[in-house]
DNA sequence: GTAAATGCAAAGAATTTGCTAGCCC
DNA sequence: GGGCTAGCAAATTCTTTGCATTTAC
C-alpha cells in the first residue's frame, strides 16, 4: 500500500539527478535540460522544471538564487556556502564547515524563529582577477 | 564639462528613491511601480526599471534575490542582513554587525579574491510562530 | 487499476529593449 | 544643444500549467 502523494521514480527523473550528480557546475535548468536531451531526446523542458521542483521538495537537490534571473540548481543538498564571480558568473563551492554560532547570534537580534541560512560570497574568481591585474599593468 | 555617462537627476529617479527611503518592508519593482504611480501617475513600469537598476549599480540602493520569482529592493546599501520567514515571506532587516572574519575565513578555503558577502536567514517570523503553535495545540 | 508523471504547446510573470520625444545640465 | 531619460509598447526570457496519454507500482 503506497501512501497518497508517493513520488514515483521515473526514467526522467533518474537522469536529470544523475546529470547533476555528475557536474561541478551549478546549472541553470536549461543547461539541465540539454544535457538530458543527450540521453533522451525527447524530454520535454516542463518535466524538467517539474522534477527540479519536486527534487529540491524533497531536500535531494538545491535551488540556489543568485543575483541573475533565473535560478540555479546544486545536487549537493547539504550545508554549505558558494562564492559567485561578480565578472563570469561561475559559482563555486566553499568548503567550509557551516557555522550554525551565526544563526544563535542573529536570533538574539529579533523576534523569530530561524531553522537556517544562507552564506555567499562574492568577488573575483582566480581567473578573472588575473585578468583583472594584467589590464591594470597596461 | 560633464563626464560622460553622467547619471542625471530626475523627478522620476528622487520619487523612486523617496518611497524606497520611506518603507521598512523590501518591495518588488512593482510594488515601487504602484506607489510611484500615485504621485507620478504617467510614469512606465519600464522607468522604474531602469532607474532601479541605475541605482543599484551605483550603490544607492540594494537588489536582494530570495527564493521568490522576482527581485526586491532595499534603500539600504549598507552591509547588513535579512531574515525571510519561509511561511509568509515577510523580510526583515537584522541589525547585527557585520563580519568580516567571515570573508577572510572564506579566502583561506580557495583561490579567489573576495569582495563582499551576503547572508540570509530563514525560518518563521513571530506571528508565524505563533500560528504554528496554535495549531499544534489542537 | 489508478494515481502520478510525461510530452507538447500555450499561457504567465517578470524584466528588458527599441524607438521617438522630452528634459536636464 | 547634446545626450541621458521617459513613456509606451512590443519583445525576451524564464517558468508554470492544461490536457490527453503513458507509465510505475
Amino acid at each position: 500500500m503506497k501512501p497518497k502523494g508517493f513520488v514515483r521514480k521515473t526514467k526522467q527523473r533518474e537522469v536529470i539527478l544523475d546529470v547533476l550528480r555528475n557536474t561541478t557546475c551549478h546549472p541553470t535548468a536549461d543547461w539541465v535540460y540539454q544535457e538530458v536531451r543527450k540521453q533522451m531526446p525527447h524530454v520535454s523542458l516542463g518535466t524538467i522544471y517539474r522534477n527540479l521542483k519536486t527534487l529540491s521538495e524533497h531536500g535531494e537537490i538545491q535551488e540556489l538564487c543568485f543575483g541573475s534571473t533565473h535560478s540555479r540548481f546544486d545536487a549537493n543538498a547539504h550545508q554549505h556556502y558558494h562564492f559567485v564571480c561578480e565578472k563570469c558568473d561561475i559559482i563555486e563551492d566553499i568548503h567550509m564547515s557551516a557555522m550554525d554560532e551565526l544563526e544563535q547570534k542573529a536570533e538574539q537580534m529579533g523576534d523569530f524563529k530561524i531553522r537556517g541560512h544562507r552564506l555567499e560570497f562574492y568577488g573575483l574568481c582566480a581567473q578573472c582577477a588575473k585578468e583583472e591585474n594584467m589590464a591594470k599593468a597596461n
